[in-house]
DNA sequence: TAAACCAGTTTATAATATAAACCAAATATT
DNA sequence: AATATTTGGTTTATATTATAAACTGGTTTA
């Protein structure tokens, strides 16, 4: 009756950064942090986590001289958010 | 951008029960067990805790000479349910 | 009458989310 | 030119959560 909710994804912030990367074809931490309007901190540490599972790929480089890390959302994070999102809706369409 | 998502809700095994509750005029404690495969402990904490936020009514009564436990969803709790929905779709449809 | 079962509750534990504190480098201020 | 502030993060600590294990009070079965 009901499917498995991704506990990876079933965050607000981890579904949030997902829900962006899966719109656009990069996105940087601070872009990320001010879309999701969460801590430098918060946002560092589940990004971590997606990174670990496979969801999204990091890479660290510079502009100009200041540090940027860019996200991007993998084949495993694509089909990992529309597994979640199909479980979902055995939630929301009640019967 | 995306909007909050209710933590009372945002739990697997309470969604799950709200959806049943959504779905039925009520329900006992063991239909609900039983539909989300869930232990007795985890269902006994979670209703308890939706009940405290007003999103369910509890009502105990005995079935011959065991006990029973039945639940209703208020208004209040269809109302959070559907702003949740609503939310959710803000991480949903990307863009 | 004792063993097993039912319908739960309480308590303990492990995992999670989150913010606070920190760091190194760059830039702005006096 | 020194000092303060900002930037772009990471690490660590804490509070909350989800969950299962252990327990309770009663019932049915052997």
């Amino acid at each position: 009756m009901f499917k498995e909710l991704d506990p990876l994804l079933h965050s607000q912030l981890r579904l949030a950064v997902i829900s962006i990367l899966i719109g656009t074809e990069e996105a940087d931490f601070v872009f990320i942090r001010e879309k999701t309007a969460s801590t430098a901190g918060n946002l560092s540490v589940q990004i971590e986590k997606l990174r670990e599972a496979g969801y999204i790929s990091v890479e660290k480089s510079f502009k100009g001289k200041m540090p940027r890390t860019t996200c991007r959302i993998t084949p495993a994070g694509i089909s990992a958010f529309e597994k979640y999102v199909d479980a979902l809706h055995s939630y929301l369409q009640p019967k």
